[in-house]
DNA sequence: GTGGTCTAGACCACG
DNA sequence: GTGGTCTAGACCACC
């Protein structure tokens, strides 16, 4: 598995669907090709500290849609691709986060360097827990 | 009251949410000012096509936050601007959507670098609406 | 939880606020720390005899308080003591509380030392009863 | 007239009852007695800055009760008086209103010190008010 | 099971 | 007229 998941409780959007796109993603990006294999899910569960039912939730849905498929006793992989983003779609899949998240800070009366300078310091940290 | 108000029904967003964000938002960027009268709930509810008490929930809330001041029997109007909350409250407030938009950006590919662009060029944008 | 909520229907503070102040003077005596958890909404509402969505009311205030932290499907818990409010938030809320009881005293002929000692011998009460 | 009026806003107990409860007491302590004349309903909605009918309200009620007399064109008088408070009478009455000041102090997450220092900060403005 | 949102409609208090 | 509270009941999302 080339990829590590991240996940966000206290975000509006629901923990498994946190998980659902970020398996949806890292296919649609070439990180993760059939046959590539997903930690089961009470791992997973374990891991990000979340209920089983939910890493079970995320992944049922994504079984419905076939980007994986779970082979009973042996595990969960990754189903055929079928698609890639191109660089236009990437952007455009990320502009609407990007304007949520800076339409909560100017709510919470945050001013423009302000925002960059979080942005930077969350940035930083996540490249640090990455390293360590 | 120079500013309209829009819901979008079927967001996943939360319409007392939408319309206190959307007073928030006008009042940080100076859309609206002390003393200026918002619509009635009642008046509010109507134009929306939603139930008053949601209009009420959300007033509530930003009456609570001291964004508005409601004078019983006489309307509501935008409150002085003040801080509320301590500068790490305001942080823990914004932190959750700040790593919303990191962990969608990591996951589509996107380097630091090119997140803090992206960031930078939505504010530049924001700016711009704001002195026009 | 070592604590028991009751109300008084009739009173002129509204339920929820009745509700929501027994949990942040328990929290604020110590009788609720952090992770103890609360009373679901509905069993609440149902001991209460009140209507869930008046539980619901309160608990949502108390949870954009930070006061208490609910989690989805699993139940509501008290919160990290943490300060939100700034100094001059916290006096903001407190000044008009304290300015009515010295107008009832002086329209009762109280002296300001009178009324200096009422309330440290009110206080001295209160910390013997948080002893106990 | 011996007495001067103070309402707070913001208080939780509605202007007109502020009002006409410092009549009511203000005769009961004997500093009002029967023909003292009260200020008119313009007069003290305008130095109260309040709307005339929040004046006219109190009065109507006073005034229902026996403790006022309007006299059409001549102005308004106070009414035959009936008892007057016992100090035990006098304690009874405040306490009520200072538990509930100190109730919403603690709430606030003040300690106990910082209570008596904030009373004793508003009973000096007050008195600096009343000497200017 | 949990909490969150919304609607509909009632009643009250205030100005 | 205004906002505030409460009830009843529905539906949804999450765990």
């Amino acid at each position: 598995m080339a990829f590590e998941f991240h996940i966000s409780t206290g975000s509006t959007t629901p923990i498994f669907r946190q998980i659902g796109d970020q398996v949806r993603i890292a296919v649609a990006m070439g990180h993760l090709k059939e046959g590539d294999v997903l930690p089961s899910v009470r791992a997973l569960a374990e891991k990000l500290l979340v209920n089983p039912n939910t890493v079970a939730k995320a992944y049922s849905e994504l079984a419905r849609e076939g980007v994986i498929e779970t082979q009973h006793g042996r595990g969960v992989f990754v189903g055929a691709t079928r698609s890639v983003y191109t660089a236009a779609e990437r952007q455009r899949r990320l502009e609407p986060a990007v304007d949520a998240m800076i339409n909560s800070a100017v709510a919470l009366g945050y001013r423009p360097e302000e925002i960059e300078q979080l942005v930077a310091r969350r940035l930083a940290r996540l490249l640090e827990r990455k390293a360590t």
